[in-house]
RNA sequence: GGCGCGGUAGCUCAGUUGGUUAGAGCGAUCGACUCAUAAUCGAUAGGUCGGGAGUUCAAGUCUCCCCCACGCCA
């Protein structure tokens, strides 16, 4: 039994997110730790929410809660959206955690120790009226190049020069609006990623299986200009990981926080930790130290492709630098871009479905079957209604369910609701059994790879399959002529009810333990065995015929919609 | 401005290390069937693979130039 640990980029804690988020990170991963599941494989599923840093801050304020407060609300908020989406993380944690506190502060002080911390002393603005240094890009002011009056502090977007917010002509906070502000001089730990740039550029070399994607943008990080450059890891915040040398005060650090960047991956190994302590678990260690059992685990990240430079470089800085023997990955599989409808989705302008309102539309699994299908993996893609519609009314009302449909009916109709007795098989049974045996192989072959889109186009095949076998032998004409054969027939269609339903789990699982309860075939296994599995209902089971599995979107439906989502989310 | 990913049938997208008549799904047209969610199955039509030049016996697939869209960075 292989062993997987999985986890997903973890969703920052402002807000709720979109489709594009989703497709990118969550819902594959989730697709992958279904079907490592269900092939009976052992599997560990993290994600979790990223608290900290300025926007926390800002979205806090705005909401009149202190940040805590507002965090513990909204990391509720994204677990019952993960929930609705059927996410089936093992533990859903919370980068503010005391267990990544620790563990972050532990790492920084590893990092320390191998002399790959240098403190800096830099000059950043403070805003007095906000009581607070201002990131670059919290503060504008007139471009000093071009006189444009919006520059911002790291860049004017009118002539594009590179600023320093030092430059700028009467300087602005964003956030108070207040002029109030003076340059001041502040200390910080940068990490010295560049001195692992070897290390690390021979270990994405040897990464030939990764999606191009991936290795592409982690090299032109570690290549371009002078290299990988060394980065800060800490802020003057009071919203995140105190900075520690391990159990240590930190001298000259006192009040500064780690930069999010830094504690955020950290997290995935302190939501192991979360679990244990939230008692669904025992022993955290074997799945993230090689010295203690995790030397056979394979780990796979799943993130968007602006995720990759942190998890191919930082993260990966973090776990060599420590020096000790932490799981590091073995497989990032990255997405592109889902656009909406022509254009981006837009958080700031509310244009596009969120995750929230989709689930109020329609159930999750008519949302996780385009999505899913149309996962942007070799390029961005995009979301049309015109193609959710046709997508969910053909794949899934028409292909998949109405065969349902079609085969629990008739069979109550000519027989009962129970399985028919029959006669043998005969040339086009097993000409359909081996049709499937073939695409099963395949499934299994692209589920293993993560190519999400294929296994999509292969699942359907598969659907398809039982339609084409039905067409063939014509069940309602042999009826008149021949019963018993009809009865084969049928018995062998009703069999392949749970078959989809145990192959399509990872795709739609409420549908597919909605089938199987109206099957009564709760316990239908993996199909290791084409032929064994499709004989599993025998003459005399009794099933019911279930309710409509996937109902058709309306024209009407369509255009309501496209007009509701087009903008401005209230 | 630099860099990155792309530009393939009406639409959304596949096309391994260059190799026979460029593929899938949807949509369209025609036909078959009538058990079923006006469902299903089959067939057909539709592309000078962004443009140009080059390498090669052979290029959507490699090289160079240009155009377009998107993204990232300073």
């Amino acid at each position: 039994m292989a062993r997987h640990l999985i986890t997903s980029a973890i969703p920052y804690i402002n807000g709720i997110k979109h489709l594009g988020n989703l497709v990118g990170s969550q819902l594959p991963a989730d697709l992958f730790a279904r079907y490592q599941r269900a092939r009976g494989n052992e599997v560990m599923f993290l994600c979790a929410t990223d608290e900290h840093g300025t926007p926390a801050e800002l979205a806090a304020a705005k909401a009149g809660k202190p940040v805590a407060e507002y965090c513990a609300e909204m990391h509720d908020v994204q677990a019952r959206i993960a929930e609705g989406f059927r996410l089936s993380f093992d533990h859903f944690g919370r980068s503010s955690s005391v267990q990544n506190q620790k563990l972050t502060q532990h790492f920084a002080g590893r990092l320390a120790d191998e002399g790959l911390i240098r403190e800096v002393s830099e000059t950043q603005m403070y805003s007095n009226a906000d009581g607070r240094f201002l990131p670059d890009r919290y503060i504008e002011g007139t471009c000093p190049n071009c006189g444009f009056e919006s520059a911002r502090g790291d860049q004017c977007d009118n002539c594009t020069k590179q600023l320093d917010p030092a430059e700028l002509i009467n300087p602005y906070s964003t956030i108070s609006g207040s002029t109030d502000l003076e340059a001041r001089e502040t200390k910080h730990l940068h990490l010295r990623q560049s001195e692992m740039r070897e290390k690390l550029a021979d270990w994405i070399d040897s990464k030939h299986d990764w999606p191009v994607l991936t290795t592409s943008i982690a090299k032109k990080w570690l290549n371009d200009g002078d290299g990988l450059q060394d980065r800060g890891i800490t802020r003057d915040l009071d919203w995140g990981v105190p900075v520690m040398k391990g159990d240590e005060p930190w001298p000259g650090m006192e009040g500064k926080v780690f930069y999010v960047w830094f504690d955020a991956p950290i997290e995935y190994i302190a939501a192991s930790q979360e679990w244990v302590d939230a008692g669904k678990g025992d022993n955290w260690e074997r799945w993230w130290r090689t010295d203690k059992g995790a030397d056979d685990v394979t780990y796979t990240q799943f993130m968007g492709k602006d995720n990759v430079p942190f998890h191919t470089l930082s993260f990966p800085v973090t776990i060599f630098g420590s020096g000790e023997p932490w799981k590091l990955v073995d497989y990032i599989k990255s997405f592109n871009y889902l656009n909406y409808d022509g254009g981006q989705f837009s958080t700031s302008r509310g244009r596009g479905v969120f995750m929230d309102q989709a689930l109020e539309i329609l159930p999750s699994d008519y949302w996780r079957w385009w999505l899913l299908s149309h996962a942007p993996e070799s390029s961005d893609s995009e979301f049309t209604w015109e193609q959710f519609q046709g997508s969910v009314n053909k794949d899934l009302a028409d292909v998949l369910g109405n065969f349902v449909s079609r085969v629990t009916k008739f069979c109550r109709s000519k027989f009962s609701e129970a399985v028919p007795e029959g006669a043998e098989y005969g040339e086009d049974e097993l000409k359909l059994i081996e049709e499937l045996t073939t695409r099963v192989r395949a499934y299994e072959d692209h589920m293993a790879k993560m190519e999400v889109r294929k296994s999509a186009q292969e699942l359907r095949a598969i659907w398809v399959a039982g339609n084409e076998y039905l067409q063939t032998v014509a069940p309602w004409s042999t009826f008149k002529t021949d019963p018993d054969k009809a009865a084969i027939q049928i018995r062998l269609a009703l069999n392949l009810i749970p078959f989809y339903a145990v192959l399509s789990a990872p795709f739609i699982p409420d549908a597919s333990t909605s089938l199987l309860e109206s099957l009564n075939a709760q316990d239908a296994e993996w199909p290791d065995d084409v032929a064994t599995t499709l004989s599993k209902l025998q003459p005399g089971h009794a099933f019911t015929v279930p309710e409509v599995t996937f109902r058709k979107i309306t024209d009407d439906e369509r255009d309501e919609w496209q007009a509701q989502f087009a903008g401005s989310r209230d």
